[in-house]
DNA sequence: TTGAAAGCGATACCAC
DNA sequence: GTGGTATCGCTTTCAA
């Protein structure tokens, strides 16, 4: 752009033709002469003529482009959702403009006004872990701008949305830790104003219902980060307390590995006298020893669905809409340190 | 956008004004009768009215917006460049589209194009490590699009570049290992095609030879991806080949910790037998144990000061432009892999 | 103070 | 086959 852009205008003039017939040349329209055509493409090339996009979104009314709220990107799971929203969109000819709400329910409030002048076809997001109040997401819906949340969605907005079975995946790991003959199982999650860590926790306390377990509070921590030092200080206060467990399920990897910080700082082995299971299979769930069992969530198909229903919604428009949500499956992957 | 948007001609038709003056009123200019203007601004807040994004860009020749074209996001470094650069943009009324290479040159070449057609005001590109031929980006000189580099950037393309002092960072840190007794350094790196990884060898070489000390290429290793498991290929490399030595610098901090992690395996201690460093800073250096040593990029500032001088190149157009170079320092964080 | 009209770049309908 | 022109939403002269 600026300066320098060759327009249609540009290839009419050199070529003493209407910008209309230019228009068609370029467009293939079969009515124009061949060799007018010919003419006409030589010389875009020459002059490495690209139409103009921003002509064009006006034009067209659509822009071609999707809009992503996202409240962090350093995070393997996050980063493979965008992975598979962006392969979906530019096999369809969309990009893709990512917004990182850095977990500010402030920014993500801007982030959503960015998105709402029209210039993007419909957005996709991940609510922070602040957000309680989502008038700013209700907007894109009274503006009928295609919506879909992600992940961490907001309940009550009808639109399409795509989830992991949280409540399942914590079911299932807090279950093999009592298979695997643990007793006193502790937990450790992170805001228990979000969705997903109350779908979380259901399962850990369902698992132990099931065996007859009853949850002991003391060995419960709804954490306000879900970061590392949350998973630290928490292990450390249960210890403090004098509480017995012989296990503890962290609702995301960082809470995990900060708990096994601390039982090893205070001379625990683990998986021998405490087995952690962790949620979400970061890469340093791998390499950190012991290795950390955890949960792994599609991060890659989650992002390929959203993006598939948010074109689905865009390429419908006037038609009817009625919203659908796809719950996610999830796998368990033991690793070292619920390996007894 | 889309069927629902509110334009000025609506608010223009409602109150009976032409769309001159609604354009006016909504601009804060001055010769606007005070109560047509205070009915304009009523109405068009009663009506959630936007300004059509699309439409300004196409009058203003001008998009706010910037393009990022970066290999990977899911990365410490990377990620708080993005930050800095969103910062920067924001605070001056740019939004920011992040086009993620991964690594991919044909990626790269992809979104290249995607960002020439007028879509952004200006780039900021950090180059995929399988880059080598760049017309691409002289694309952006030859139409005056603003371009900056930053981190891997081109050499032989005449625009701002921003980088990181990796040659005296990794001078620094050999030569604190050298410090602390160590008499055989081994070296494992990224591409050697790169740039940086070139600079990150010649601090190492240099640092030795400062010392008296020259290289044993048995002991060095110029990975394919700089990722853990080259780390781990290269140190089980060494010691296969049953060289000697008390120490390994790594260019990266997964090449390091995959290093330390065939160590382990074979029955060496960190740092007491051999010590390690890193270079980047992730958060896993500090996660992991031993705790790694390592370069502190300043990747924020990276991005702030790329965002800056695009800014600048952006507002100066038509003005005269000498491209600067600025090179930023760099930190050494000593932690347990290399404290004897 | 306000309105009419040109123009940003590209498309598409209507003439010829 | 090709040219003229309205149009997308908005800003900005120029007139009145």
């Amino acid at each position: 752009m600026k300066s320098g852009q060759v327009t249609i205008k540009d290839i009419a003039k050199e070529l003493n033709i209407s910008v209309s017939t230019v228009s068609r040349a370029l467009a293939g329209n079969p009515l124009v002469k061949p060799s007018t055509k010919a003419a006409v493409i030589e010389l875009a090339e020459k002059l490495n003529y690209q139409p103009n996009y921003t002509a064009l979104s006006l034009r067209n009314n659509t822009t071609k482009t999707l809009g992503v709220i996202i409240p962090q990107l350093v995070h393997d799971f996050f980063s493979m959702v965008v992975r598979g929203i962006e392969d979906v969109a530019y096999a369809s000819g969309y990009s893709v403009i990512i917004c990182n709400s850095h977990e500010s329910y402030e920014r993500e409030v801007i982030d959503t006004k960015t998105l709402m002048n029209g210039r993007v076809d419909g957005v996709l997001a991940c609510i922070t872990k602040h957000t309680k109040d989502v008038t700013h997401f209700k907007e894109f819906v009274n503006r009928s701008i295609p919506l879909v949340f992600f992940d961490c969605v907001v309940d009550d907005i009808d639109t399409d949305k795509v989830i992991i079975d949280d409540y399942e995946a914590s079911y299932n790991a807090v279950n093999h830790l009592i298979e695997t003959g643990r007793k006193h199982i502790a937990y450790i999650g992170g805001p228990i104003s979000l969705l997903i860590n109350q779908n979380r926790y259901k399962g850990y306390k369902d698992a132990l219902e099931k065996h007859g377990m009853s949850v002991n509070d003391n060995i419960v921590a709804h954490c306000e980060t879900g970061d590392f030092a949350d998973g630290t200080s928490s292990a450390k206060k249960f210890m403090d307390n004098n509480q017995q467990f012989d296990a503890i399920f962290g609702a995301t990897d960082m809470l995990a590995i900060g708990a096994i910080k601390h039982l090893k700082k205070a001379g625990k082995v683990v998986p021998h006298d405490i087995s952690v299971f962790g949620f979400s299979n970061w890469k340093i769930s791998e390499l950190y020893e012991p290795s950390l069992s955890t949960v792994d969530q599609p991060g890659y198909e989650m992002g390929r669905i959203s993006a598939e229903l948010l074109l689905n919604q865009i390429r419908n428009e006037d038609d009817t809409f009625s919203p659908k949500t796809e719950i996610l499956k999830t796998d368990l992957i033991v690793r070292e340190s619920s390996t007894i």
